[in-house]
DNA sequence: CTAGGATCCTGTCAGC
DNA sequence: TGCTGACAGGATCCTA
């Protein structure tokens, strides 16, 4: 599920909401999404490391959520509690707009100015209580890579060459080489820099590398830009669902489509043990 | 050390 | 209708 943008886009949507809230009670539905003790105090800030948020409490204490495939987040501010002035973000589904708690809340955090939900379908995800001086030494967020526009081309060419066997898609998954890409944006990258996901690493030249690192960067900055998927562009005024996807996507999901740069029809299959989609035309095998 | 596959879990959809 | 397998916006663990 959520990728950088849209963990992004609920740090930003959280912070206007909980930045000097209080929490007043967790309720955990799920022992295994929730790691870490009762906890009642202030929120202070809200960070992001890569695809990780960490709530810092006034009790020097910390909450790291990761929402992995389908953890979302949502807020009822107390008053006025409607859907309608609901914040929502992560993995895109019908409980944006559900009555909640439902079977999909693994847990429930009171804020002394309203409600936060944690639901996962799949419960890969997870809240975990940290101190906050042992954040930076947490083992995930310890071997995460800089992000695409702090990284050097000098230093992603670099961390490239470790992997020169893997696949380039495997290889910018890895989150430890370039941090924040996730499925989506790996694809919607290759694309951009007109590589095939395929392509063994070893054999991407430097001009490529640079390439894909300014393609990375630029399409995760405009998903930014647009707001992740959030509440808002997954459904529409008229109430009917949208696909946040639809309006940034070149070949996510677009298989069967033409390419919008040469008309190919644009194909699936599987690299990295993930759906992968590429237009063959533009995105040529280099492997001999 | 890297590379690739299995695994965690629930739900949905296509194909018999 | 009911079953079955494939698949899913992630990361870790295990094996070779």
């Amino acid at each position: 599920m959520p990728e950088l943008p849209e963990v992004e886009t609920i740090k930003r949507g959280l912070s206007c909401f909980l930045i000097g809230a209080k929490i007043t009670k967790i309720d955990v539905k799920c022992p295994k999404s929730f790691i870490g003790t009762q906890i009642t105090s202030k929120v202070n800030s809200i960070r992001r490391f890569g695809k990780a948020l960490v709530i810092d409490l006034s009790d020097k204490n910390s909450l790291m959520i990761h929402l992995r495939m389908t953890g979302q987040l949502i807020f009822d501010p107390k008053s006025p509690n409607t859907t309608s002035n609901r914040f929502a973000a992560g993995h895109p589904s019908d409980n944006f707009i559900a009555s909640l708690p439902n079977n999909q809340t693994r847990v429930v955090i009171y804020f002394d100015n309203g409600i936060l939900y944690f639901n996962d379908q799949r419960k890969f995800g997870f809240i975990k209580v940290l101190k906050t001086t042992e954040v930076e030494n947490d083992s995930f967020i310890k071997k995460l890579a800089k992000e695409p526009w702090n990284i050097s081309p000098d230093e992603f060419y670099q961390n490239l060459q470790k992997h020169r066997n893997s696949s380039i898609k495997a290889t910018i998954l890895d989150q430890s080489v370039i941090c924040g890409l996730g499925n989506i944006y790996a694809d919607e990258s290759l694309f951009a820099a007109k590589i095939h996901p395929a392509t063994k690493t070893g054999r991407i030249a430097r001009s490529q590398s640079d390439l894909l690192l300014q393609a990375a960067a630029n399409v995760m900055e405009k998903s930014i830009t647009s707001g992740g998927s959030t509440m808002a562009t997954y459904v529409k005024p008229d109430s009917t669902k949208g696909d946040y996807l639809e309006k940034f996507a070149q070949v996510f999901r677009k298989e069967g489509a033409p390419c919008p740069r040469c008309q190919t029809t644009i194909l699936k299959t599987k690299v990295a043990g993930r759906g992968t989609h590429f237009c063959p035309q533009c995105q040529k095998e280099q492997n001999d």
